[in-house]
DNA sequence: GTCTATATGACGATAGAC
DNA sequence: GTCTATCGTCATATAGAC
């Protein structure tokens, strides 16, 4: 009975050490710096030799494709109730400022990860296939709403969802990056350049709209 | 004669070696990304020992801080002549074309440069305040170009220069940052984020230009 | 202004005992 | 799965001779 210990719960107590290696990179990444991840530095957090790290990761590349492939996951994660109301939103500029918000909002309060994601701060580093996969199927859910944009009509005809989508993307990775390297400590609501956010939603939804969200003069 | 040297002589060698540190620098960081550089590597390149390079610069973060203020001036160098337009330019959409695609050809021309501007890709380095001034006086001669703009009647009233230029740069650096951090080997012509911009001058232009910019309709 | 020599210290990763 | 020991490499920066 002592003896006796489950597969599962050795598996299971596994899984946990390496979320908690995952944990402690990014922590370590926000002070010193996304390229500054020290395998060393999270050993020693955790209370362990370096040499113990390697039972869970083959190489410090790997650390950073489960921090990369994470971050992508927790995206969908909440962008998902978003994209599921996208057949019951009344205008496109209160779904798009919603959207924009959640995701913005994740960016300012996970820099680490979303500059991880989104820039290339670490010399020698690019995600592997899988963990690059991960990206694109988030971008992938992100073609489907907009799609669905299009057939409602709440976007303008003529343009495929791909033109739409990348001009959205530009956006918000504009809002994110002036924020993150110029003001990283503002809030998600007071940040000089998120709190734009509702203009570019305005000025977006103007040009790639169907009509004109909130004219007044209809005829 | 042969012995006396003008110390015009020598200073001018100097900062040629200065440039030439500079420059094996920005080469070294095209290699082995912006926040992989190292001052053996620079040493190695140019045929010296390490040591020497102390000569020219007090340490790491100086070279960088080099980099970074040239290139705010290089920005500034190319700049200059389309802010000088400002007065001559016809319309608004002309005027912002022009002026994006100047940046953005020279910030995808530039990565590294680029790179290190506009994203935090060195773990434990930021500007001094002296190269970080440099960057505020790029923004000001920016600041200044709206501002006449506005007074010229192309931009809309009622907002400040700030606002105006805030959102045009949020456009410029998701333009800049999609380009780089995931197709950084495209050209300017041909960037899938790049080719954007005539799009994004005509949504920004619609929605702060004082009159529709390219309207068939009047009455 | 260049060098040699060195201080000083990290780092990622592996071998092999327990 | 943890450890000790270590390999091999590289780094920034300084002291002091020439």
């Amino acid at each position: 009975m002592t003896t006796t210990v489950l597969p599962d719960r050795r598996q299971r107590r596994r899984l946990e050490t390496i979320e908690e290696i995952v944990g402690v990179a990014v922590e370590v990444m926000s002070e010193q710096g996304v390229g500054g991840l020290s395998l060393g530095e999270v050993a020693r957090r955790m209370g362990i030799r370096p040499p113990s790290l390697y039972v869970y990761f083959d190489s410090k590349a790997a650390v950073y494709d489960a921090v990369f492939t994470r971050g992508w996951r927790s995206v969908d994660d909440v962008m998902e109730p978003v994209y599921a109301d996208v057949n019951g939103a009344a205008d496109l500029t209160g779904f798009l400022l919603r959207a924009g918000s959640v995701y913005l909002r994740w960016t300012i309060e996970h820099p680490v990860y979303a500059q991880l994601m989104n820039w290339r701060p670490v010399p020698g580093y690019e995600p592997s296939e899988e963990a690059y996969a991960a990206a694109v199927g988030t971008l992938d859910a992100g073609l489907v709403a907009f799609a669905r944009l299009v057939e409602r009509g709440l976007l303008r005809e003529g343009l495929t969802a791909e033109r739409l989508l990348t001009a959205w993307t530009v956006l918000l990775t504009g809002v994110m990056t002036q924020q993150l390297a110029n003001a990283p400590q503002e809030s998600f609501e007071h940040g000089r350049f998120t709190s734009t956010l509702p203009e570019l939603v305005s000025m977006y939804a103007v040009h790639y709209g169907r009509t004109a969200p909130s004219t007044k003069g209809r005829r």
